[in-house]
DNA sequence: AAGGACCGCAACCGCCCAGAG
DNA sequence: TCTCTGGGCGGTTGCGGTCCT
């Protein structure tokens, strides 16, 4: 069975909306709400468009809270920590940053952001996060921040289910890793010395990944693993090392071998586990 | 100065989901 | 339980402005 139309698409305008359309529907909407009805509003407002094109009017446009100008540098960091755990999800995203919605962010990423992680220098950055109370990273050096950069190069799409974000024809990670010595007092960061290869690890699809028994998934001598998911069948009960991963949705893990194991944070979202 | 290329952004399209009946 | 409907969302398009030759 087809679908009826929202409107009668005939009798809508289309097209930029005039500045006596923005103030005939910032009028009503001030005076009287959406009255939980997008599609009966134009009428109710005398408005000749589409009740999907007033609610996108007012939600991109005209609401009191939207926020103008460019993005700041902690906007993109938001952006780029949340676009590398949970893809394009638009919206989820523009909720963490107050005023933007969700079609700034995805216009702002799609003509500058996605550009600026792929030019010289490009970098996405994390923040570190340190897992004192874990014992196996007790009295080891042990990574706690990772480097991104250029998540994306070559990568036809994000499909969250089982493809690895880099291209594999590569011979190196588009990743730097830094390592901070949980012994020192300065918690300076550094970078790892071993130089990370694409033919380092084995990449598997999370449904691969999600049968895998604790000590099978950590038994991988001088090999790493990663892979990537939403949900990425590698919970915290399974795999018993990883911290806290209600955000984790689309991470890679990775790890060289049983021993020292540490998280590697991508924002807020766990993203692997590097050996120190 | 003119025209083509490029860029950024507003707006539309169509699919999916949840809730009501 | 099924169908219908509106809301919400991500992807895409098209237009206007700017830049470059």
């Amino acid at each position: 069975m087809g679908r009826a139309p929202c409107c009668d698409k005939a009798s809508v305008k289309k097209g930029p909306w005039s500045p006596e359309e923005d103030a005939t529907l910032k009028k009503f909407l001030e005076k009287h709400g959406t009255g939980g009805n997008w599609i009966a509003l134009p009428h109710k407002a005398g408005l000749k468009r589409c009740g999907k094109s007033c609610r996108l009017r007012w939600l991109n446009y005209l609401r009191p809270d939207i926020k103008r100008g460019g993005f700041t540098e902690e906007e993109d960091m938001i952006i780029c920590s949340l676009f590398g755990s949970i893809g394009s999800r638009w919206s989820v995203i523009a909720s963490q940053l107050p005023g933007r919605t969700d079609n700034d962010i995805k216009n702002y990423w799609n003509t500058k952001l996605k550009k600026k992680l792929f030019m010289a220098g490009n970098s996405c950055p994390m923040t570190a996060t340190t897992d004192n109370n874990n014992e196996t990273t007790k009295n080891i050096s042990y990574l706690n921040l990772a480097e991104i950069s250029a998540p994306i190069p070559k990568v036809e799409s994000y499909d969250y289910g089982n493809s690895a974000c880099f291209d594999s024809s590569s011979s190196t990670l588009p990743m730097q890793v830094y390592v901070q010595n949980c012994d020192s007092n300065d918690h300076q960061l550094s970078p790892i010395s071993k130089p990370i290869q694409v033919s380092d690890f084995s990449i598997t699809s999370s449904q691969d990944v999600s049968g895998l028994s604790t000590s099978s998934a950590l038994g991988l001598e001088n090999s790493y693993s990663m892979w990537s998911g939403i949900n990425g069948g590698f919970k915290e009960e399974e795999a018993g090392v990883f911290p806290h991963d209600d955000n984790f949705l689309n991470g890679f893990e990775f790890q060289e071998d049983t021993r020292d194991l540490a998280p590697v944070f991508l924002g807020n979202s766990p993203l692997g586990y590097f050996a120190g």
